[in-house]
DNA sequence: TTGACACTTGATTGACCGTTCAACTAAGCT
DNA sequence: AGCTTAGTTGAACGGTCAATCAAGTGTCAA
């Protein structure tokens, strides 16, 4: 094994496990279980449990373009429509999951109530990044919009519909309620551009 | 004391805690020592924690008109300035915790994953009584809205605005990020309702 | 060959967790 | 008076937690 996969491989797990039973239901055992590892290794790379939370936090900051939008976008190319296409793989996420499916930067946001600085810093700037996509997309668009439009509170509502049909459609079990979240951003969105034709009049 | 304060003590002292602190992270011993309990008193009346739990959701949502609808709408009688009064009570929740609020039902909500179905249950409950709430708003305006308007899907997009709103001024520790959400919210039913004068023409 | 250094081992620690239970108190009924 | 029962007491239990550390292993360069 190369020199250090260790320290990949113990992000990797807790990554996956933060994202199915949250920080504080994952303990130490678990990662250790699932990455052979044993406890001294952990602690050789890392001070504690919450600076594996802070190395996790910056893997999925770094791999929102590669791992997220680029997936997501695949070859459309109008911008509006990409932002749509980011929802949609979101609502696959849901189907996969069975409805169980939760943002693994939103779970943790809401449950690290009393979030260390450095931790909820790095929350920051996974949602800084996701609404920088999006704002990028729309302002790639800006000539759909009305002059006086700010992309910025458009791309954080992006985010909230996102996070607020996520959260529903797993509390009640039912893709349902992402839908008709993100068919209210698309009827807000068509109310702004007129509607109007990607690449005509 | 009256015969069984005491439940209603245990309730009270959860409800909070579990808003503080979240679920897990609140152990009985937290709720003991603000009740001046002890364990057998609590395990008298509660099966276990998460009975608890349940009975704090149950609170909630028995609560949602009394404890969080009249005190919003106050005298405020056009039944869409009443949503929008309502999300001006999270406001003001936000900026008295100094930006670190979370909904109770949208953290617990998001805590925990891998529910029990009696608890997923009452967290579905809450969510529907506030969204029939919010859509019964809606519905007594229903002639400044278009005719084919999805009532109960506009609701639930309002509850997703309250939720993500929140969740990102709380991240953030600026208000602003819940205010704009509300703005689009603003904008987006404005621009269904044409911006109708409420009692005029 | 030697020594320095990076990394691993895994038993152990002490704190805290939810829960249990036998003993106790107090009030109401007959 | 005696009996029943709702409610309380608080020590104790087994388990899990994050974290520690002294003793190792393997790999380099000198």
């Amino acid at each position: 094994m190369a020199p250090s996969d260790t320290r990949a491989k113990i992000i990797e797990a807790a990554m996956e496990l933060f994202w199915l039973k949250g920080y504080g239901s994952t303990s130490i055992a678990d990662i250790l279980s699932r990455t052979q590892l044993n406890s001294g290794s952990l602690y050789h790379f890392f001070p504690g449990k919450q600076d594996v939370l802070v190395a996790v936090l910056e893997a999925y900051r770094d791999g929102i373009g590669p791992m997220l939008l680029e997936p997501a976008w695949g070859g459309e190319p109008d911008p509006v429509e990409r932002v749509f296409k980011l929802l949609a793989l979101y609502r696959g996420l849901i189907l996969q999951t069975e409805c169980s499916y939760g943002c693994p930067i939103g779970s943790l946001a809401l449950e690290l109530h009393e979030a260390d600085p450095a931790v909820r810093e790095r929350l920051a700037q996974n949602f800084q990044a996701w609404v920088a996509a999006v704002r990028a997309c729309f302002e790639a668009a800006s000539d759909r919009f009305p002059p006086d439009t700010d992309f910025q509170a458009l791309a954080e509502f992006v985010l909230t519909v996102m996070e607020g049909g996520v959260m529903q459609a797993r509390t009640h079990r039912d893709v349902g309620y992402f839908d008709r979240n993100v068919a209210q951003l698309r009827a807000h969105i068509d109310l702004l551009t007129g509607a109007r034709v990607p690449a005509a009049a």
